[in-house]
DNA sequence: GGGGGTTCGTCATACGTATTACTTCCCGTC
DNA sequence: GACGGGAAGTAATACGTATGACGAACCCCC
């Protein structure tokens, strides 16, 4: 026999029923199986090297134990520490993930393509934990459990969200402090919640501010076409003290207009980011940027997740998000 | 009837049997259903939103149409890339991608902890993509087809592998037609076959370049400790005119350890680094490096994973790894 | 008009598991 | 010695699909 043992060959080795393995097994036995046959049947089935097959598995049980990443890039850091997060806590309660890259070419488009209903692993899931794209995720999943990761918690999907408008108003509270007045806003142009958050909450900071001056530039979240915008706005006569980017990539995009310029940061410019990812620390000057906890949104969104499944309606839950200062702010020049 | 439909339920809808439904869903009703009922068939599933059950049809067919993908650490740029081309690949053959990110705490420590022989949806797959970490993930997965990615080809397993050693080797003649001949080496402390291929092709390089020498230092992947590794180089009393860097964020760090020391790149010190992640046109000056195709890693990994199970035997490929010139090598000053 | 072929379907079954209902055995008690 | 009852285990079944083995028409042609 070289075929992958099942739970009736351990049976047939152990000398006992194909139900009392399932039950030993299982760990459902007690006073339903003698400890001795029990220790019998675990070790027949160590022996064989058992796996329960889990096609069977599921199908008896109707459920999958599954559940699916929505990510709009996975090659980013920063999701790739959510999943981390995700698939942690997952694992812990005996959970899979299953990664969708959403708009990619891999997307949907393939799929149908292959004639007739295809089902690809992605639809053999309990619920989906989905980042940032809430309406068109919802309708391919609409009969699914969901949370969505970093999206408005006042929408109908339970959500899990960093305060991005409280890291922003540290943010712009600390340039205040150093005496900036007139900011440029270096902002993503992508239509999702926790950009809006951040452009509205820089915007009412500033105008909180004595004599604050608010420009803005947008751009897709890239180096070289943040550097474009961002020079946009250095090349203007009001020229901004200060550069707020909506992302870390963003402000290594910055840095690169700021220099081409001839603009020493921080001296003649501040410049700010925000996630911190790696990048902040490999540039220089260091960035001052807003933390977000990547992994544990991933952690606290599949924690949601699992209640849910579970049939508890989870608390919305916000995740902090952190100024961390470093080297590339300090008092603009009079 | 709230439940998800099954093929019996579009067999009762289209007047039909649960057989023809599967024939027709299936494609393979050509001279054995009218095409009249065949569209009638079609139509139904269409109507309730058929979607056939992956559970059962996984049992029935013994096949999972699932390969797993086994990385070290998922939250980077690089193995982001290796599966997004990994699942464009497999999606457009029916296949589904899971990411199995191997050393973290959600290995397999976890699941045993379940008690019992559990069963993570990582077992219930048809083939593995591992990469750069051969052994102990063929002790896991010995009995299921495997292809690795970027390690040694000449291994008992199929490998896609980049040429790493070419890479490495355009990039030292690079460097010695600048007129660069004291090398400092960056070196990974990784035991990986692609680390140990450009050493091994640098220090040969060297070697053969009229007074070429070589100096080392290595530290793990982060940027705080190549700087730290660099600085050693820098502090050296002959010391190097270029520093290789085994990977561009140790190059960061190798900028840091430059700038710490009053070196300006490239006029005092060059710096190359490998992989031409975002980083590379993210630092400044830009970095010189040799760029791995990580999207058509995977991309060549599932093409020939998926021969294998085909049960033909997928030649062993070798992709490019091409020197990228940027800003930061230029000739040592005299 | 009956044999043989083609067309269009259906019946029955198996995949491997988890679980409910049931049988068997044995012990203690009146 | 009959009987209640717990302990230990088994038989049977269902989950939803894919497919090989069977039929039942219908047509053609000798």
């Amino acid at each position: 026999m070289t075929r992958r043992p099942t739970s009736r060959d351990v049976a047939q080795a152990a000398g006992v029923s194909q139900s009392t393995v399932s039950l030993v097994l299982g760990g459902k036995w007690h006073g339903r199986v003698s400890p001795a046959t029990a220790r019998t049947v675990r070790r027949a089935a160590e022996r064989l090297g058992y796996r329960p097959n889990l096609a069977a598995r599921n199908l008896r049980l109707g459920t999958t134990r599954t559940v699916l990443l929505v990510v709009p890039t996975p090659s980013s850091t920063f999701f790739g520490a959510v999943y981390t997060g995700a698939a942690e806590v997952a694992a812990r309660h005996g959970f899979g993930v299953v990664v969708y890259p959403w708009p990619d070419d891999t997307g949907s488009g393939d799929a149908s393509a292959q004639g007739g209903p295809f089902a690809s692993p992605r639809e053999a899931i309990d619920g989906v934990l989905a980042s940032s794209l809430a309406v068109e995720v919802l309708k391919e999943f609409s009969h699914t459990p969901a949370v969505m990761l970093d999206n408005d918690p006042a929408g109908a999907t339970p959500t899990v969200a960093f305060a991005v408008a409280d890291g922003m108003r540290a943010l712009a509270a600390h340039l205040g402090a150093l005496g900036h007045r007139r900011f440029g806003h270096v902002a993503a142009a992508a239509d999702q919640w926790t950009f809006h958050e951040r452009g509205g909450a820089l915007a009412a900071a500033v105008a909180a501010l004595p004599g604050g001056e608010l420009v803005r530039a947008t751009s897709v979240i890239d180096v070289g076409a943040a550097k474009e915008a961002a020079g946009r706005l250095l090349d203007r006569p009001d020229r901004p003290t200060v550069l707020v980017c909506d992302d870390d990539l963003m402000a290594a995009g910055a840095y690169k207009a700021a220099r081409a310029r001839g603009l020493d940061i921080p001296r003649d410019l501040s410049v700010t980011g925000f996630d911190d990812d790696v990048l902040a620390t490999a540039l220089e000057p260091e960035l001052t940027t807003v933390r977000l906890p990547a992994r544990r949104l991933g952690a606290e969104g599949m924690t949601a997740l699992l209640q849910l499944l579970d049939g508890r309606s989870p608390e919305p839950r916000s995740l902090p998000a952190e100024l961390v200062v470093r080297a590339s702010t300090a008092s603009p020049r009079h």
